[in-house]
RNA sequence: GAUAUUAAGCCUCUA
């Protein structure tokens, strides 16, 4: 049973969730009776909606077995059925639940902003409360967030600040989500009042941190403010340039986007998929169309990224605006499966 | 040996 269970987190921790499942298949044929640790780490590679179906198998075979009373195997499902988008379910597993930990309650809290539903969110937070379970980091990030999702700004900052008042310290999760609930002129004022408490942290050179600033500055319309950030630390990375990019884009300076995208690579940074968004979108305002065929097909070749549907959405967008039909059809047709 | 929270991104229309 060790053996199977490690041999299948290994898996799953790879993100390897097909071959995961192929060997719980075999680990159960063989037959080998999983623990509890074999179902958690299988239904880790079901809690998604692709795999919604590998979790109900999984779930089938739990119900009736001791394992259904334990407290691990019981978040595992949970956290399942939320990352399929079935809340209800997650509510089922949760209302049986005997016994409830921090982790069951932030699943479920997660599961209701996801559905756009921070109100009972917010509820299932004051009602763990009451049962005795103290928030955690990731129970306050989780609603801070949803909150932050939902541009919710008031709400996003009322929970950082009662955060702080119970003497919890934020992480770099809650300054991202923090910030995010900033983003935008209306609230750009609040979000310096962030920026100086990060600062004061010490949190403020954290690569992540500042792609969020500068994100948050360029939606708040203060171009000033983002090129301190970007330029206030000399330590950047793929996401720190390519929110550069985003934030010019966002001033319709495409001729900027290319600068940085160049920049970026003179640096020696490889672009990601979300760089090839922004810069295929330039293009696209530009009328770049050579240039944009020529970086669609770098995506792979250079940088082994598989385009995804944002890519080509922007791709036909653009092809489709500067009358190039023939090539439209020609990368339709090569559209792989399952795109909309 | 374990389960939960965060990043930057397209187009169209509403304008």
């Amino acid at each position: 049973v060790f053996a199977w269970s490690e041999i299948i987190s290994a898996h799953a921790n790879y993100g390897l969730n097909c071959l995961a499942f192929g060997l719980f298949g075999q680990m159960v044929q063989a037959p080998v009776q999983p623990d509890t640790h074999a179902y958690v780490a299988i239904l880790k590679t079901c809690a998604s909606a692709e795999t919604f179906v590998n979790g109900l198998i999984i779930h089938f075979h739990i119900m009736g077995s001791v394992h259904e009373a334990d407290l691990f195997v019981g978040n595992a499902l949970i956290n399942m059925y939320v990352k399929c988008g079935a809340l209800k379910d997650a509510c089922i597993v949760f209302d049986k639940l005997a016994r409830r930990d921090v982790v069951s309650w932030s699943t479920m809290i997660t599961g209701y902003t996801q559905q756009m539903c921070c109100q009972e969110a917010m509820v299932l937070f004051e009602a763990m409360q009451r049962e005795g379970v103290e928030p955690n980091n990731v129970a306050w990030n989780a609603i801070i967030s949803g909150y932050a999702q939902s541009g919710d700004c008031e709400e996003a900052l009322c929970f950082y600040n009662r955060m702080l008042l119970s003497g919890r310290e934020p992480d770099n999760f809650t300054f991202v989500s923090v910030l995010n609930a900033c983003s935008n002129v209306a609230v750009i004022d609040q979000g310096r009042l962030i920026h100086a408490d990060i600062t004061e942290a010490g949190y403020g050179s954290d690569v992540y941190i500042r792609s969020a600033m500068i994100d948050m500055y360029a939606k708040g319309g203060s171009l000033e403010d983002v090129h301190n950030v970007f330029t206030g630390d000399k330590i950047q990375n793929a996401v720190t340039w390519t929110a550069m990019m985003a934030a010019h884009a966002l001033q319709s300076d495409y001729t900027k986007v290319m600068h940085y995208f160049k920049g970026m690579q003179q640096e020696g940074w490889s672009p990601n998929n979300v760089t090839f968004v922004c810069l295929l979108s330039a293009c696209g305002h530009m009328g770049l169309v050579e240039d944009a065929l020529e970086h669609f097909s770098s995506m792979r070749k250079v940088y082994g990224i598989d385009p995804t549907q944002e890519h080509y959405n922007c791709l036909l967008d653009l092809l489709g605006r500067a009358g190039f039909f023939h090539e439209i059809n020609e990368i339709f047709e090569s559209m792989p499966e399952g795109l909309n």
